[in-house]
DNA sequence: AAACGCGCCGAAACCCATTTCGTTACGCTA
DNA sequence: TAGCGTAACGAAATGGGTTTCGGCGCGTTT
């Protein structure tokens, strides 16, 4: 009969508990305990006794009523199960963190009406402020300029200049590619990239091309898309190995691609990085260092993005004013073997 | 001189000022919007009109410091950078969003510290419950009773069998994919795996060892263990098909060890599923339908693990009592090409 | 000895929404 | 017309903490 696990519901203890405690008044508690002047030391001394030993811990909703801020902010994602929200919520959460700010995660599965739920929630719960972080580089709708907090986007940017987004540098990413084989000496370059419709793809084909002008070259063949996907990825080598036979490097448009790219490579006997040299994007790790070779690749840096965003977001929270326009973010080149042949 | 873009630093409208505007008290005011009786139908149209123009929303903050009840769940977990807590997660939060509960995000990377730290912060925003999420299935130190709200662990148990925990099968799951390479004929079975600092190494061994007897089979060789990559899975394949050149079967500890096992069949001429049949662990997608032939594996429910793991958290903070044990949820058989040839 | 200053403490207002309970006004019955 | 019941509303308490401001007691100045 004997009950061996209580239901520990024992309320959680209160200033007021603790003021009676230490026989003072709320009012000369609550100043001790937040170091306030007014207190005499041994009064202090106390109180800050009794919080130790009733374990307190102050309500926090309660300091926030009187504050008007919460020390809160909402993550609003689009997509959790993407691979690069990941790194970027990690970089938000570990810098809010610091701050002593919490974050409230909302994933809205790609669904508007799911969005407008979670907005509406965190808008509720007096977030101080809102990080969209989107499932892919193309813009998305706003989240609009009425909102009483505060929002940055990441990743995804916003279709409304007014915003503030940040997102990664592609075009960049993509000369850093390019101009990274040229520099391995190489001349014959094709392109294997993923989805056209996103604009991620193009970005990087530009930023392709624009390394290539700037070296005089020209791509071989056409950029070629299609999904971002290892099956992609060897189609598409063999497409390339076979009409241009004297290609010497090919940058692709992720490291899946790369991945695909590599087993087309090795099944036709195409050595890596001697006969051709690959380049992969992302930087996702466990596919870059488990290639034979390993991946050279573009790192977006999205952890630094997030962590970032949530710089951004703390100062429009401090000053009242979010920043605007799309800014893009440096990215940088990882060399693994598939360019440079390790020793 | 004009300001474009104003900071719209609006102050929140509150109740009171709804009530003012429709001209009735607060309490009226309040009782009129939470449809309350003891309003007059014209009355409470007034209040919702004006709630309505001035867009308001209550406070949750002041709203739960009446209830005692925040409607919020913090989540803890020890590696946002792990493929296995984003699943979890994502049916953690799904579940909880249903139910109006927003879910604070907090990752302590592995740092007992930083756990500690967070888990202080939850306290202090007075969420109703949380849940630790592991990054292996190795029991963890418990977070103790003393706390003021229930716990629930996930995937990580807790080293208290008082705690409840929920896990997958893992034994279960190494059964099921030994089960079914018998059902395929198989009778030379192999098993390759990862770090055997993992309990799950050794549960998914267990799980294929009671398969294999339950057959009157036995192990071809020893399980191997080193660590879940792709290099080891293609260095252990050597091994094995050098070793033991009729083994028809092999049971992998991941799906990244699967792949690496792929690879080496294909590069030595073994045809897969006809020579050999290989099954995965862990459904990882990205891997396991990208590989040549794609990969049949062991789901382990991540998602659905979250969700109960929300749902239990629930009943423990509606009931105030937490169950305890180890529970083990079921996995699932993904069956794709490198066990059974598709036509 | 009266006046003044200062350090320390506590009563009370405040934040915002909910809820209880008391009050008002009205319509109906006796 | 007095009495009563009821519907509709509002004052006030509530929750937990912060902050202002008034007051008390003690020591110092002249």
């Amino acid at each position: 009969m004997a009950r061996e696990k209580p239901a520990l519901k024992q309320r959680a203890v209160t200033l007021s508990d603790v003021a009676e405690r230490a026989g003072v008044s709320i009012a000369t508690a609550s100043k001790a305990l937040n170091d306030r002047s007014q207190v005499a030391p041994a009064t202090r001394e106390r109180v800050v006794a009794a919080a130790t030993e009733m374990s307190f811990s102050p309500n926090q909703a309660a300091r926030n009523l009187l504050a008007g801020k919460t020390g809160t902010v909402g993550l609003l994602t689009s997509d959790l199960e993407g691979r690069f929200v990941i790194p970027i919520l990690m970089g938000a959460e570990d810098a809010f963190g610091e701050g002593q700010v919490n974050v409230f995660l909302c994933d809205a599965r790609g669904d508007t009406i799911r969005e407008k739920h979670h907005l509406k929630a965190l808008l509720n719960r007096r977030v101080d402020g809102i990080i969209v972080v989107g499932a892919k580089t193309d813009p998305r709708r706003s989240l609009g300029h009425d909102l009483p907090v505060p929002v940055v986007y990441a990743y995804g940017p916003s279709d409304d200049p007014g915003d503030l987004s940040l997102i990664p540098d592609n075009r960049a990413g993509g000369r850093l590619a390019a101009e990274h084989l040229i520099a391995c000496g190489r001349r014959r370059i094709a392109h294997i990239t993923g989805d056209p419709s996103y604009r991620a793809s193009h970005d990087r084909v530009e930023g392709v091309l624009d390394a290539l002008a700037a070296a005089g070259l020209e791509l071989v063949g056409e950029p070629m898309y299609s999904e971002w996907s290892e099956h992609w990825g060897r189609a598409a080598a063999a497409v390339v190995f076979d009409r241009y036979p004297d290609v010497d490097g090919i940058v692709c448009g992720s490291d899946q691609i790369a991945r695909g790219v590599l087993d087309t490579a090795r099944d036709i006997g195409r050595g890596v990085p001697d006969d051709v040299a690959v380049i992969g994007y992302d930087n996702w790790e466990v596919l870059a260092t488990n290639s034979r070779p390993e991946l050279t690749t573009i790192d977006a840096n999205l952890e630094q993005l997030g962590r970032e965003a949530a710089r951004r977001l703390f100062e429009a929270i401090e000053s009242g004013e979010t920043g605007q326009g799309v800014r893009e973010l440096p990215v940088r080149l990882v060399i693994r073997s598939t360019t440079i042949a390790r020793r």
